[in-house]
DNA sequence: TATAGTGTAATAGTTAAATAGAACACTATG
DNA sequence: CATAGTGTTCTATTTAACTATTACACTATA
């Protein structure tokens, strides 16, 4: 797996998982591949994958069972919850950027819209 | 000046920098602070401010003088080129990390548009 | 009950970022 | 020409993140 080395590779395995979590990859109860195949396939230290783990565990969105495995919680609820907190999250990053150069808001719209038009044009 | 303590600091003393020159803060040809003066002002050591400004002057957005200062450079094309970088860099990652969420090129500018719906409501 | 598969924990070593502090090089100016 | 204000460089230290390795604890099952 390829990270973005200025952020901590920990907290890009989090926002992975939360990603298979929301897109449906993952769902509620499902299990985790074992700690050690995580580490192989992120091509990461184990104690990295049980830093991210352990994080996710304490915000209750994973469930350990020693000796069985890791699983998805059961609380469909706290993954809608996730998936609308990690939208607002990156929203109100881009909406702070953008002000911060200059833009108002119609111009985020705009340059929004601008961007996903020209992009769709690329992808063709 | 308070940093997000999972991006280096020298990253994020560029990108204020980079934000002071796109406002028109910082324009062509005016002198930055010492960089003595930079480090206290962000609470940060020289040889930090020496590293983001390094960088900067290696990509000809910066021009130092020893002995006088450093300079913004003249070439205001060079200025709107990093401007339309940065938001496209800001717009694009956006698309990704949303789209990585589930959610399709309108549902992107829905969100948006109804996140800064909401706050204007917020902020009146 | 032995064994394989799991999570958990601990220790030690490496690296990048940041700090602290000092010294050096150049410029302007009284 | 001395001095203050600049940028530049270097060394040493600390800290967080990551890796490597080993050991331990629990579960399922042949």
């Amino acid at each position: 797996m390829k990270f973005d080395d200025k952020v901590p590779i920990y907290y890009q395995i989090k926002n992975q998982l939360y990603h298979e979590m929301i897109t449906g990859e993952l769902e509620p109860g499902d299990k985790l591949p074992a700690v050690r195949q995580l580490a192989v396939d992120m091509t990461v230290n184990v104690n990295t994958i049980q830093r991210a783990l352990g994080e996710m565990i304490t915000e209750g969105v994973i469930e350990s069972q020693r000796g069985k495995g890791n699983f998805v919680t059961m609380d469909h609820e706290r993954i809608t919850q996730l998936k609308e907190e990690l939208i607002t999250e990156q929203l109100e990053r881009v909406y702070q950027q953008l002000h911060a150069l200059d833009l108002s808001d119609e111009d985020i719209i705009a340059s929004l819209e601008h961007f996903i038009k020209q992009r769709g044009e690329q992808h063709v």
